[in-house]
RNA sequence: CGGGACAUGGCUCAGCUUGGUAGAGCGCUUCGCUUGGGACGAAGAGGUCGCAGGUUCAAAUCCUGCUGUCCCGACCA
């Protein structure tokens, strides 16, 4: 299905993969689940990646490496982990030529393995906090896969923390899913509310998960990291203990959080048109394309010359510039093919600008084009117009949210909000009876994504399940999700 | 894992019902002509029809099994 076709019909499925193939993001590969990222599409998990590594590195955290092979016996350590994470493990049974004596789990996530060092590391209260965090991949063995957000492996950040006190860890689980938020919000455009997990929805042995939920353009919403608090159930699993300052032995509390390629993911489905992928600048491998119009069988040399002058003074600047001077394509395919890529501007020059001492310069995100764009001043006009960009999609994205959050009083106006085509977050009250999730689940295969942290509704508004008004109610958001 | 669909040059697909020498468009290569939004013309290269069995004189086509992909559920970052 074309690109076009997909928008038009809300084909969401369809919709992500002929985006991230046709901007070549990435191809299947010829292992079941997994997917190949090409150059293009890790060029923006790189951009993220560096961007994500300081905010890690500035709020005080270390990077390591920790293998990819976990002891399936550490796995089973902790009772809700190995029931959350037995099933979609891969294992690994033959090494040598040989059966292995105790099989290897591919990492799911690295909490075991890391757990087991912490607890050869930690030893007084001098030792905390440690705070950890690692690039790497994992492999999650899911039923049903989909190009960034759902592959079998994927790539991933993971933060493990040990702290002495409960509250500490807590603020580490907050401060991180509002790195998570700057992320989003400042970077990738995209406006996401962060809000507490329900219990069927936590995280596999922690004491409380909290996640940032984005609303994609089709209406689903997409949970786009997490951050747990994992209390004391993993240090008492591995027994990761240290002696306090009064000379008593105590189990650490322990936090872990991560963003995957999912947020590729997360940027393809937020930020696309009917044409294809749109990328916010501070994440596009490319922030400028520089197109010279080239004659065959002419002299090119003054359009090509100003070409490089213009690249060399944007990459000076620092931006990402790719100037396009194959003589074989025609400008019309490289302006088609930078715009499936979504790169975000476009600098076309050609003999006739010259003459006019103009350029034309494209806005991808919203596909305008001004042709009398003056040489003098070009380049501040180009800083400016990416930073307009960026803040634009961020804007666009944000209003998209307003307009595809609904409040509901009860079961039969969610019906109609969820049931239109526009679907999208439904704000609510809720008492905390498990029988909204069941509802939710059969008759509307949707969810609570999340108890807000930042709540919106008055506190008389009713539960969505009793009709009732009550101090224990909580805010929730409830949408279909990925 | 339950239900459905599909698997044929690089890509999208036709051919299969009714077995009989493998097709189209796009892409690719060369040449010509064009060039400010996906040009045009000509010539050419490229496929043991997903894999393994079976039926048959003969299988892309019929039958069985397997694998993979996509869609709908359940599961999930």
């Amino acid at each position: 299905m074309s690109i076009d076709n997909a928008v038009k019909e809300n084909n969401a499925e369809s919709l992500l993969a002929d985006i991230a193939i046709t901007a070549e993001l990435a191809d299947y590969s010829p292992v079941k689940g997994c997917m190949v990222i090409r150059p293009y599409g890790y060029a923006i998990w790189e951009n993220i990646q560096r961007i994500l590594d300081k905010m890690i590195k500035d709020t005080g955290h270390e990077n390591a490496y920790f293998p990819l092979l976990v002891p399936e016996s550490f796995l089973q350590k902790e009772a809700e982990h190995v029931e959350g994470f037995a099933p979609e493990c891969a294992v690994v049974t033959h090494a040598g030529g040989k059966e292995l004596s105790e099989r290897y789990v591919i990492r799911p996530t690295s909490e075991t393995i890391i757990n087991h060092m912490f607890s050869k590391w930690i030893n007084s209260y001098r030792d905390l906090p440690m705070k950890l965090n690692q690039w790497a991949n994992v492999m999650r063995w899911e039923m049903r896969t989909r190009l960034f957000l759902r592959t079998s492996e994927f790539l991933w950040q993971e933060g493990h923390t040990c702290h002495a006190t409960h509250e500490e860890a807590k603020e580490e689980v907050i401060k991180m899913i509002h790195v998570y938020e700057d992320l989003l919000h400042n970077y990738l455009a995209l406006p996401i509310h962060i809000g507490e997990k329900t219990e069927s929805e936590r995280f596999a042995g922690a004491v409380s998960t909290f996640s940032i939920e984005a609303l994609m353009r089709d209406g689903k919403a997409l949970q786009a990291g997490t951050s747990h608090d994992l209390g004391q159930n993993f240090a008492k699993a591995f027994d990761t203990t240290f002696t306090d300052s009064e000379n008593k032995l105590a189990h650490v509390w322990q936090t872990s959080w991560g963003v995957s390629t999912r947020l590729i993911g997360a940027v393809i489905m937020g930020h696309h048109d009917e044409v294809g992928l749109i990328l916010p600048p501070k994440i596009a491998p490319y922030q400028v394309v520089i197109i010279p119009i080239l004659k065959k069988n002419l002299d090119n040399t003054k359009v090509l010359n100003q070409a490089k002058l213009f690249h060399k003074e944007l990459t000076d600047l620092g931006l990402r510039v790719k100037l396009d001077d194959r003589e074989q394509i025609s400008q019309g395919i490289k302006f088609n093919e930078y715009e499936q890529k979504g790169v975000p501007l476009r600098l076309v020059i050609g003999e006739r600008d010259l003459e006019n001492g103009c350029v034309e310069l494209h806005r991808r995100d919203i596909r305008s084009k001004d042709k009398d764009i003056q040489i003098a001043g070009l380049i501040e006009s180009i800083v400016r117009l990416l930073d307009e960009i960026q803040s634009g999609l961020f804007t666009r994205a944000l209003e998209y949210r307003k307009e595809n959050t609904k409040i509901v009083k009860n079961i039969a106006e969610l019906d109609s909000v969820l049931d239109s085509k526009s679907l999208g977050f439904a704000r609510a009250m809720w008492n905390g009876d498990v029988e909204l999730e069941r509802i939710l689940k059969e008759k509307f295969s949707a969810s609570i994504r999340c108890i807000p942290l930042r709540p919106e509704l008055p506190s008389d508004h009713p539960c969505i399940i009793s009709g009732t008004v009550s101090p224990q109610n909580r805010e929730i958001l409830i949408a279909k999700a990925y």
